[in-house]
RNA sequence: CGCGGGAUGGAGAAGUCAGGUAUCUCGUCAGGCUCAUAACCUGAAGAUCGUAGGUUCAAAUCCUGCUCCCGCAACCA
């Protein structure tokens, strides 16, 4: 089973572009090894505790129950408008989700890995948290952005994550393949060896929250949001057995993959969830993999609310329609990295690439087969050099569209499937269909042709379904196949078309997206 | 000496780990084609690969110094 997670959403405000992309990254991903052939799972869901949801539903004048709610309802309607399809929902106001963090916690107190201990500190009323002398300013002072500072004391639990840090030094060590991309291990290291010695807190005081799961062992507290959020990757497939959730063996048979920012590797990711899994008896080999995705920046700068360069991506889908989105989301950022956002290159890479090439060849290919041979598709006669190019170029472009896609590379793989249209796009120049109907000797290589385009075609609709499958279904309506879309990598070889196969007029899948003049 | 990411033709990127004549998309200029979604194809111009040194037969790539940009309080993938 190939286990795909995403981070949770915090339901403190609405979705923007960020979590469109994260999601649709890991929908891609999960469509991909499908297409492969495996039996996949994928989680992803809300994070809907905590203080600022806490604070947000007050300032809105609602219940934090009420408030969660409505924030979450418009994530799951944006995945469903942009095509994003998961197996399983996390949302951990769900009793069964905190039945099962209870559980955890019973059992980590039990066994000596919680206690308590009294904390004394700086404590920010306005910010409701602790402080330390990295908030201080050049001064040496917490600044007025603080509010009333106050030393106060005050007593709460705290997981043994110093037991765990050692093992996860060593872990992290020895593995080359627990963070991706690579580049990212060296922040994380580094952030492990300041750490040593730490532990975790765990919980918050009911007189300052009250928005969490209670711990099971004290009505006192709360628990820390964290250390309830991490546990959905679990709780929601069965670890604590329910019969409405799948069984959790048959989900986490080997290593997941949890698709994440960069901003929550370190440490929420990368320290706490790898050692509370340890803690809780998880072996190396069960130790899921990090993919930290880099963030979409406006003109080189982060998105953020405060400067009001937030980009709605249901705003974006009405307007230039879900391919567009979904394409641009996977097809300019390398995964890993960050990219600039810019709606002009969205609409230029929808033009270019799927209607100007991938659409135009369809059409034209089409178009030559209905006027020139009835809409019949043949093999032909004999191969020329030109065409046994053509299928070394699926064969060499399917090849590398693999690989890319194996490591998560999706821009990479667009571009393979890109480089064969272009191939394609050639070949029609090179041999010049509407020539060779001219003459009634070339009739058999006008067919071997044809047939090679509109299996190209046929190829690329495979190929291109895990990025859009709404577009790679109309693709395989164009060439009257919809047996396409239950096709598996494996399937593609030559010879999807059957010999005297019927078309259609065709019509394109991708209109240009034609921008008005405005603004 | 806080941590990390980055600097590659006009724009955006790949290539850097495993050194070997600089790649892709857009844009610009000039041609061609007419099957097709004013789409497609061909050719050209344009890069001292941030900078100064070093290693090497050979450096965008390895080593060292420096400069500049972006993240690391909050909102926040």
């Amino acid at each position: 089973m190939f286990f795909l997670t995403t981070a949770i959403d915090y339901t403190n405000g609405s979705p923007h572009i960020g979590h469109a992309y994260e999601k649709v990254l890991a929908d891609v991903i999960a469509r991909y090894h499908r297409l492969a052939g495996e039996e996949v799972y994928f989680l992803t869901g809300v994070d809907q505790h905590g203080q600022k949801v806490q604070q947000t539903a007050e300032k809105e004048g609602v219940s934090p129950a009420e408030y969660v709610a409505t924030v979450t309802a418009r994530f799951s309607s944006l995945w469903e408008k942009i095509g994003v399809e998961y197996d399983g929902w996390a949302e951990t106001v769900d009793p069964r989700h905190k039945t099962c963090v209870s559980a955890i916690l019973t059992d980590l107190h039990a066994r000596d890995q919680i206690y308590k201990k009294s904390y004394k500190g700086f404590y920010s009323v306005r910010q409701e948290q602790f402080l330390t002398d990295r908030d201080r300013n050049e001064a040496g002072e917490f600044g007025a952005e603080w509010g009333e500072v106050t030393e106060i004391e005050e007593e709460n639990y705290y997981f043994k994550l110093s037991e765990h840090t050692p093992w996860l030094r060593d872990f992290l060590e020895k593995s080359d393949d627990t963070i991706l991309p690579a580049f990212r291990k060296a922040e994380l290291v580094n952030a492990l060896e300041k750490n040593t010695g730490a532990d975790l807190c765990i919980s918050r005081p009911k007189d300052r929250l009250t928005w969490g799961i209670a711990l099971p062992f004290d009505d006192d507290f709360v628990t820390y949001v964290w250390f309830d959020a991490l546990i959905n990757y679990i709780s929601f497939i069965g670890y604590s057995p329910d019969p409405t959730l799948p069984e959790f063996e048959s989900i986490w048979t080997n290593r997941p993959v949890h698709i994440i920012g960069k901003d929550i590797l370190v440490p929420a990711h990368g320290i706490y969830w790898l050692a509370m899994l340890h803690a809780i008896g998880f072996t190396d080999e069960k130790m899921p993999q990090l993919l930290v995705h880099g963030w979409w920046n406006r003109s080189g700068e982060k998105m953020s609310k405060s400067l009001g360069n937030i980009v709605d991506p249901m705003e974006l889908a009405d307007t230039f329609g879900v391919d567009a989105l979904r394409y641009y989301l996977v097809r300019d950022i390398h995964t890993g990295k960050d990219s600039n956002f810019d709606v002009e290159r969205l609409v230029m890479l929808f033009n270019t690439e799927l209607a100007n090439e991938l659409g135009n060849l369809c059409n034209r290919a089409l178009n030559m087969s209905v006027r020139y041979t009835e809409g019949v598709i043949s093999p032909g006669g004999p191969l020329t050099p030109d065409d046994t190019a053509l299928q070394q170029s699926l064969i060499d472009n399917t090849a590398a569209y693999r690989k890319a896609m194996d490591n998560h590379e999706v821009s990479m793989a667009l571009e393979a499937i890109n480089r064969h249209v272009v191939h394609c796009n050639q070949y029609v120049d090179r041999l010049k269909p509407w020539e060779l109907n001219k003459n009634l000797e070339s009739k058999g290589r006008l067919a071997t042709v044809l047939h090679h385009l509109a299996e190209s075609v046929a190829h690329c609709a495979v190929l291109l379904s895990p990025v859009l499958p709404d577009a790679a279904a109309k693709l395989a309506d164009q060439v009257k196949l919809p047996k396409l879309t239950e096709l598996k990598l494996e399937d593609l070889k030559w010879g999807l078309i059957p010999d005297g196969h019927e078309i259609v007029k065709p019509s394109p899948v991708f209109p240009r997206i034609e921008i008005k003049a405005e603004e």
